[in-house]
DNA sequence: CTCCATAATTGACCACGGTCAAATTTCACA
DNA sequence: TGTGAAATTTGACCGTGGTCAATTATGGAG
């Protein structure tokens, strides 16, 4: 199976086996964290081959991609069943659980950040997917709450995310790290969203 | 040596060593690129054995922050020597050519991102300095410049940074790369320093 | 010049992700 | 139910980064 399309498997030996890999691995993220994974400890507990694994997956991180895209997808879900923020704060807090997520262990982080753009369309993965879909959830908030009217709500969104990243980024990093993450992401928004020219 | 506080080594025989070691890393790179290259063939060129080389650098990441954040400060020197600049494509102009190296190979981006910010104090290395040097002449800049007076030029500069990674990110995304990074940073650019704002 | 503490080097060895030809299982069809 | 082509699984093997106890070179004191 998989290699280029990934279409649907034929035998339903695959789906056992590919749920067998997967709920392994995510057996040792809760016991331990994404970092802590080696394929070995997968395939023991999930009771398969080395081979196996990568005939289900390209590669370590490629599971990795799936586990982690699935947890933001679910953050998503419900920032989606939030109402239409109104405010920065509300964005804010919106956020809140997904950033805390992202930024929760710098594996995870680092992952995130070379996962979200894919190099080629036919490797477009959980976690691009899930950054495409934030994408359109912020666009469709920034039309209705009208914080800059200068630049399209698309343009506003990017450059949430860009600030989103740059605040996790800083929190790891010693020299910056006395501000709070939320702290520092909200003096981003109020910069981007609201800044304020005198003419 | 090393370990701890990498004071100064003992022994010339130890700066020779270390400077054949940079140098054929330097030599693999030069004919193929930062991707490509191997301990084994850096240890082979500079005819030592394995273990000296990392006795000499944490490991191989260790080695490529000093010879990537070296190429960055070669860079930045020459933005210095820039006259500050007053407009936006002036910005776009001088970043130009570091911005193209951070964009050569995506090997080269990935590693810069996961150094630009040191997680400890005593860990903190050449590419991290270099971003601290870097937000250092965007400061004077946009205090020279005055492109936004509601926040610091320090602000100013984070974001112009924040922007700059997010240009480069979306470059090596399927999805986005039609748009080159100039014209992507360019956007960002007068988004951020010149927002038009109806009163 | 000799001695020896310590700095520097060595290379066999390990960890872990990833490959692939061969073996096994499945299932559509007769 | 039997059969064979295709799907799936297997595990020995490889590449490469990284470790460490043992060995060797250095240079200052006597």
């Amino acid at each position: 199976m998989q290699k280029k399309h990934m279409t649907k498997p034929q035998q339903k030996r695959t789906l056992k086996t590919r749920a067998n890999l997967i709920s392994a691995a995510k057996h040792i993220i809760d016991k331990d964290n994404f970092e802590a994974l080696r394929v070995e400890d997968v395939i023991s507990i999930a009771r398969t081959a080395k081979g196996t694994f990568f005939a289900h997956f390209k590669d370590k991180d490629a599971l990795m991609d799936i586990i982690i895209g699935e947890k933001i997808d679910a953050y998503l879900d419900n920032l989606e069943a939030l109402p239409s923020p109104k405010t920065i704060s509300d964005i804010l807090n919106a956020f809140e659980p997904l950033v805390q997520f992202m930024a929760s262990e710098r594996y995870v982080f680092d992952l995130i950040i070379r996962y979200s753009g894919a190099a080629q369309i036919d490797q477009i993965g959980h976690i691009a997917t899930t950054f495409g879909r934030q994408t359109t959830i912020l666009e469709s908030w920034l039309s209705e709450a009208n914080f800059r009217n200068d630049i399209s709500p698309e343009l506003q969104a990017e450059g949430i995310q860009a600030f989103m990243i740059q605040a996790i980024a800083l929190k790891f990093c010693e020299l910056h790290n006395s501000q709070s993450i939320n702290d520092r992401f909200s003096l981003y928004l109020n910069a981007w969203l609201k800044p304020i020219i005198a003419h």
